[in-house]
DNA sequence: CGGCAGTTTGATGTTACTCAATTTAAGTGG
DNA sequence: CCACTTAAATTGAGTAACATCAAACTGCCG
């Protein structure tokens, strides 16, 4: 498998962690940090649960490398998934001033997630306008997403949403990766899809084949493989 | 109509708000501030639009007395309610730090807007960390809403949809109005309600006949009455 | 009284779910 | 390297949920 190209490679701010540059793990530390005294990094193997519900927790999470998702778990057993995380990703803006969440987190493939002292943030906060913009941004960020997400769920087909969440998820790769050829490495199963989506598998699994079909995307194997991205955009835009 | 009853009837810090003791505007406000200098109030009958999507205004927009509601409109013309607006609502959150959203806002009833400027605002933010708690608090409280739309979008039947729906808009007015009866005042048309939970009009006529029919509840008039509140939440609560 | 927006009801079509069987892919241990 | 196992994906057939279209019916207002 081809090594991922980063976009960004601005000066590393931490060792063990190869994407701080981006997003909101590289704007709170600072140079003259011995951050080992408020950071850790963790390693977890692909499936493992990294945050659960309605527990609190002294720490705010940033995934370094690696695919999660936010999700929460129905009486009925069902599954939403509230949206993917990518390296650099919060796993949630507004972890950063509550220290209890009601969603829970799980790997997606292997992961290295940090974790950074709340009070040590919020200390920042105050003192550091610039870490605040960071916030404020990936909060205003994280609104929008959630808007456009029920925005498709509500208003969009089958094939709609599928296509809005596999744009949604292009783009956002493509803001941290170089992509050659239209090529998303996208380490999902289509259980993944459906939670995300609110389709059954099957379904997913058919409208993936019908995409396939009219030759307009091919996802397998973990990569997808955009053909007409005009076509994706005519029945997943909601702009 | 019978007069409504606020539940908070703290000291009134607007004389042209009666709801600003509750939620963000009361907290922004001061004693000794001259207000009219930098915020402004708005009558604005039913129907019209308060905020378009995507032009950046000025103000952060507090809805004093009404309700309103929040929606994105799709480019095949149907339309997705993002939230529904009550007296004391922040527009959005986010409007604080961010001029320019991607939502526009419609008055459901007729209202009462308070515009405040975002760089008074802003200035209160680092000088009053009491401010920044408010703005917290209804930050969380946003994303959480949004998840929870999510999860029953993506999860649930029509009738669950409903359900959630109601239960939910039953727990805002009850943590702003004292309720007699299980008779909440709720000024939807089917319409909106269908645009919220994703389903045509002509099916949440349905649905709403059945709750009827079974004795669950009954939405007519700009009122529902609640019968059985426990089987409208096991047909439509989240957790 | 007529007009209009909203709601209700019926008939029919489409989308997506369910259940079940089959195929594919990826291990795992002998 | 090959049987065996297991999770994932695909395919088909039948069904349920919801949309669409169209026609009444309601209340309201000028």
């Amino acid at each position: 498998m081809a090594k991922q190209e980063t976009k960004m490679s601005g000066p590393s701010l931490c060792a063990a962690c190869p994407n701080n540059g981006i997003g909101f793990c590289g704007a709170v530390l600072e140079e003259e940090d011995t951050r080992a005294e408020w950071q850790h990094h963790r390693i977890v193997p692909a499936g493992k649960q990294l945050l659960n519900a309605d527990q609190a927790s002294p720490d705010v999470h940033v995934l370094c490398s690696g695919w999660g998702f936010r999700f929460v778990q129905l009486p009925d057993g069902s599954r939403q998934i509230l949206n993917f995380l990518l390296p650099g990703d919060l796993f949630s803006a507004s972890s950063v001033l509550e220290e209890r969440v009601h969603f829970s987190v799980k790997a997606l493939t292997a992961v290295q997630v940090s974790g950074m002292r709340r009070d040590r943030i919020r200390a920042r906060l105050s003192a550091n306008p610039a870490v605040v913009a960071v916030l404020a941004k990936s909060w205003a960020v994280e609104a929008e997403n959630s808007d456009n997400m029920i925005a498709a769920l509500g208003q969009c087909s089958g094939e709609g949403r599928i296509a809005w969440l596999l744009l949604h998820l292009m783009r956002r790769i493509a803001a941290r990766t170089v992509v050659h050829g239209q090529r998303y490495p996208l380490p999902l199963r289509q259980r993944h899809i459906a939670d995300a989506v609110g389709l059954t598998p099957v379904h997913v699994s058919r409208v993936l084949s019908v995409f396939r079909d009219r030759g307009i995307a091919d996802l397998s194997n973990g990569v997808l493989e955009v053909f007409g991205s005009g076509e994706l955009e005519r029945l997943g835009s909601l702009h």
